[in-house]
DNA sequence: TGATCTTTAGAACCATCATTCTAAAATGGC
DNA sequence: GCCATTTTAGAATGATGGTTCTAAAGATCA
């Protein structure tokens, strides 16, 4: 009982996540969200809370599925740390520029009105995982010597996060993914080829 | 009469530019624009045309006096191209950073709602004009050997973009103007310190 | 079957918004 | 000062949206 409403209400949210993804949650009207997910109004309401909650709800789901793909690339001790990187930029452009989405999390950090203090919460939460696990595949790097000794890694990890968040927007005016991936691969080139200043 | 009008029309356009910037299209209603400019209702609409005339006139008043400035700094003569670059950025972070509203291009692009053609197409003129003025310094850059000479210009230059692209993002999630220069100063050190690969 | 509890579909409520209409006020030329 | 034109403030229009209410339908279990 319990765990089939459990049930119900993830599948809810997966339908619900394709709507706001594409196309932020001040576009997505309720009854969208009704007609898609084929959820009672009043259960929704009774489930989630209201369009916001429900909306965070596919923000968690969003990340929580790109955390177990990026984590899993970064941490597979068979590739190299910045190739692993490199497939993280892959996978990413190859979903963002394919549905023209662009990032969840960037749509909904840019999004229209005054910040959601709650959605800036969870971002932030977010990427101070992504930022340890970049870390973490950086000192990999470095003790392998794939890259300069002296680079600051927390440096790195920032610039990556930036380059995710700029993809992000690229994808949303229409960029190819060889577009974008031409920039990931000149920075990876950089990193990789950086002597002592 | 028609000069004054100009004139009117140009304050009002600086008074919405303001809203729009901060808060998206959607978020700020013609009734606060028409408050915040002064401007008669009925007088904006027979001026502009609509709303989307009018947030799509502000976005050329925005881009328009960014691309001045940074014309300016990349086109200065007294200037290394690296260190040009290094203060376009700086600016603009602490402009996006001071304000926290981020990038008006990369939010409008990021709206909700299905991409508005029109906002597209501008966004790709203002673009493939700082693009040209990126190459050009780094073409520059790479006469004077700032910079390694294997370099692809066409992809640092996309690169700065996607930077400045992700640096709007992170202003919005509220990033400080110091997170923001080490990325881009990571950036510039690792261009400069390139060796041929 | 029948009584109780839950779920549902749709109406109702209240608010907001872009845009247009209208009648009053202001302006300008003579 | 007076008439023609422009400008204005506010109401009207038509539409949408989030949320809640309600009465009917359905499920549960004895």
């Amino acid at each position: 009982m319990s765990a089939r409403l459990q049930t119900d209400k993830s599948q809810a949210v997966e339908v619900a996540k394709e709507l706001f993804w594409r196309r932020g949650f001040e576009d997505v009207s309720i009854e969208e969200v009704v007609k898609a997910t084929g959820f009672n109004r009043y259960a929704l309401y009774t489930a989630f809370g209201g369009k916001r909650e429900i909306f965070l709800a596919t923000l968690d789901a969003y990340y929580q599925e790109r955390r177990s793909i990026f984590l899993t690339s970064l941490d597979d001790p068979d590739t190299a740390p910045l190739e692993a990187i490199r497939r993280v930029f892959e996978f990413a452009i190859n979903e963002m520029a394919e549905r023209g989405t662009g990032c969840m999390m960037c749509n909904a950090a840019t999004a229209a009105g005054d910040p959601d203090p709650l959605v800036i919460e969870r971002v932030e939460t977010y990427l101070e995982e992504i930022r340890s696990a970049y870390i973490e595949a950086l000192q990999r790097a470095q003790a392998r010597e794939e890259i300069n000794t002296t680079i600051s890694i927390e440096a790195e990890a920032a610039l990556f996060i930036t380059l995710m968040f700029g993809l992000g927007v690229h994808a949303r005016r229409g960029a190819s993914s060889q577009e974008m991936m031409s920039v990931v691969d000149s920075t990876i080139s950089l990193l990789a080829n950086s002597r002592q200043p």
